[in-house]
DNA sequence: TAAATAGTGTCTCTTAGACATTATGGT
DNA sequence: ACCATAATGTCTAAGAGACACTATTTA
């Protein structure tokens, strides 16, 4: 009985989609010195990675990096293959963003788009620019990218949409840690919410992270085998105490 | 040149999806008059909405309502198109939840699923149990859904998604809106977030959400023409003051 | 008048926010 | 000695948190 329903299920009864693609925005925050000053903050920018498209269509505009999700794999497991395709690596913080499936959207036919956005290191992508010679590969700005590229698909909007998402995570969420070494100095850290959201400002920022109950534990000092706190003076002349990430993820509320 | 490379491309190269449904996890908030007691607040239930299957694959089981996309919609067209069916409103809150792609997560083949939840008001959903007499549809508290009924596909873990995103968007979001009249008293709204949120207390809640800087602007108390403040003594003694949400959705940070 | 819920008083301790001041090392 | 950045001091007003207390209505 169930057999025979299993046997009279046709499931092309109805027109299906051509394709499932993962959709990537690379994210990374580059990282300049300043030669002509030194004990100073390197220049951060936020940049996002994108590749020239060789084929049709959208021919030589430029793109988000993705690929075709396989049937054996998840959506999920289709943006991890990508993003290690792309970078040679497998780490990096990669998190889903939403649908993209706006009729007439790709015009190869019914094509559904997830788009994921990665958190990657600058180093990263160069491995990309390096192997695959052939496909030429941008880092642009969000400004240049949204304002001054013609991009292929919805791809613009895609970006734009993560470009919201992130600086809504980097305010709520520590994701701040993916653009930072394991230890850094407190100015580095509010450099770093600044690249990314550029309104942010926080006048007291070291007194309020250090001191309030209600953020106390998103950040330890790092301290050696004997206890005593280190500090860097690598972007300054005065050593900086340096911090540390917890595992803790603060939960916020807006009646509390 | 560009004819020619679209001429060539093969839609139908690999394998493609054989279906791309959307399924909603309809939330509401029940609310039942307690007769024994008068002027007290009413009982409230944060239930999930779910119907029989009555065909294979799951035939029998409890499963999400939905409905697969069609090609000259999306995703959210789609969500909308089935709240609608199961409603027959057109209103109501309806937010994307994620994408559910495990490969085998469907014996009918290739099929990935987006979910999206809906928070509805109890009389809406009295109309699919009106018109759609030959499918079962069913209440049921979020403990009889995620620990008691065994659901048809990955339903459980979407349902599970669900809950938890509600109960996050219930404290950092004002979507308490859409499970409130336009006028409400404060213990309406506390025992609100309490309902979907349990372990939500706030001893001073009164006093907070009228007060706090950083919450004001969020709500406002009701006057009429003359300026009077309103109350309503329906569930209470002594009357209370009423409020309504303004439009403002506050932005929180955790270094701020 | 008792019961029930709404709302305020009060007190202590902490935090916000704005600036001024001191500290530490490099040039 | 001077500069740049790190970090603390200081002061006022506001908020958090806990509980006791008063207010307004119905049963």
């Amino acid at each position: 009985m169930s057999d025979n329903e299993q046997q009279s299920y046709n499931v092309k009864k109805y027109r299906t989609p051509d394709g499932v693609p993962a959709d990537i925005v690379m994210f990374t925050l580059t990282k300049r010195e300043r030669k002509t000053v030194t004990k100073t903050l390197p220049l951060r920018e936020l940049k996002v990675m994108l590749i020239r498209r060789k084929k049709w269509p959208y021919a030589g505009k430029w793109a988000l990096p993705g690929g075709f999700c396989q049937e054996d794999e998840s959506i999920y497991d289709a943006a991890t293959r990508e993003l290690k395709e792309e970078t040679g690596v497998d780490g990096g913080h990669l998190e889903y963003l939403g649908v993209y499936s706006t009729p007439g959207r790709d015009p190869r036919g019914w094509i559904i788009s997830h788009a994921f956005f990665a958190l990657v290191e600058e180093w990263m992508l160069e491995h990309r620019q390096a192997s695959d010679d052939a496909g030429e590969v941008g880092l642009f700005t969000l400004k240049e990218a949204l304002e001054e590229l013609d991009l292929a698909f919805d791809h613009h909007d895609i970006i734009k949409d993560a470009y919201v998402r992130i600086q809504q995570q980097m305010l709520q969420t520590t994701i701040a840690r993916q653009f930072l070494p394991r230890h850094f100095t407190l100015s580095e850290l509010y450099q770093v919410i600044q690249t990314v959201v550029p309104e942010f400002k926080e006048p007291n920022f070291i007194r309020k992270i250090t001191s309030t109950r209600s953020r106390q534990g998103i950040l330890q000092d790092v301290r050696d085998e004997e206890g005593n706190t280190l500090s860097s003076n690598q972007y300054s002349q005065r050593p900086a105490q340096l911090y540390m990430f917890t595992d803790n993820e603060p939960l916020l509320s807006i009646y509390t």
